[in-house]
DNA sequence: GACCAGGCGTCTT
DNA sequence: AAGACGCATGGT
């Protein structure tokens, strides 16, 4: 249906200690990780170390692609290559977003970026947490969260806590945080979640604009984090937040807004431009 | 509509 | 080194 999103199966090999999924040069492992879309994850050695799914990982950008430390082949093809966008073609993407020229030097200064499939739960905490906050807060709370209400690995990491972990706790209990504000944020949509108001399945059932909605029915999720929790939570492309770093060079490159055509794939056209603006600030 | 909330990274002095 | 600033949202 969609021509502008081309789904395919990526080839996975086992190597020494993992599996490369491959990967073209429209895959950066660490601007997909730095780009501010998740919270979970630290540059070690060579590569970089996290948890995602309920999983500790061990990454590491190859020339084939993206290698992943103990994990198989099946797990890679259905659940890793999914999770890091490489069975999508963000090639074709990217020709489709650079037609607009004036995309074009934000394209090029971001296009390794891949829109990440993380799960919903985690996404919808993590973004309530970054409302009015700094990456390196967020991720401070995000890493006490799970390491108070988390699950603990066999590594010693720790996973995301789960709805019902969260669920029923207290603003005291949540104090570890620090969150500021935040905290009855926090509650409120394990209490959403829980008792089946907001589910993952309820707003895959809905049109973009309805399933914005029933988020921002969660307290502490406005327009901005409904749209975050759309675009890396429930792969919908379409979804597109502003904050004011992509206010600003919108308003310089693109007063116009966005061409109609890049509707369907608004949110990795914002990642572009949310990369660019925050390039420009580094070098200033 | 304007303004404040708790906290802290970052920017300005 | 200290102080001001800003950040997304809900409540006043």
């Amino acid at each position: 249906m969609n021509e502008i999103i081309r789904k395919f199966e990526p080839d996975i090999k086992t190597v020494d200690g993992g599996v490369v999924i491959a990967a073209d040069s429209f895959f950066s492992l660490f601007d997909t990780l730095e780009c501010g879309q998740c919270f979970r994850f630290y540059e070690k050695d060579s590569g970089f170390e996290g948890v995602a799914k309920g999983k500790s990982l061990y990454l590491e950008q190859r020339a084939e692609g993206l290698f992943i430390k103990n994990v198989t082949e099946t797990e890679a093809k259905n659940i890793w290559a999914p999770y890091f966008g490489l069975d999508t073609d963000y090639e074709r993407i990217y020709r489709e977003i650079v037609k607009n020229e004036r995309l074009r030097e934000s394209a090029d200064s971001a296009k390794g970026v891949r829109i990440l499939k993380q799960d919903f739960f985690e996404t919808l905490i993590s973004f309530i947490i970054s409302q009015n906050n700094f990456i390196p807060r967020i991720k401070g709370i995000v890493f006490r969260l799970c390491e108070n209400f988390g699950e603990r690995l066999c590594d010693g990491n720790f996973a995301f806590p789960t709805p019902e972990a969260i669920y029923g706790l207290n603003t005291e209990d949540l104090a570890p945080l620090r969150c500021g504000f935040r905290d009855k944020y926090i509650l409120s949509a394990a209490t959403e979640v829980v008792e089946g108001r907001v589910t993952e399945e309820a707003l895959n059932s809905l049109d973009f604009e309805s399933a914005k909605r029933l988020l921002m029915t969660v307290k502490g999720v406005g327009p901005k984090v409904a749209e975050c929790v759309l675009l890396y939570g429930c792969a919908r492309l379409e979804a597109f937040p502003v904050d004011v770093w992509i206010r600003r060079v919108m308003a310089e490159i693109m007063p116009e807004g966005l061409p109609a055509e890049l509707k369907p794939v608004a949110g990795i056209a914002q990642q572009y431009l949310f990369h660019h603006a925050r390039n420009l600030s580094k070098k200033s």
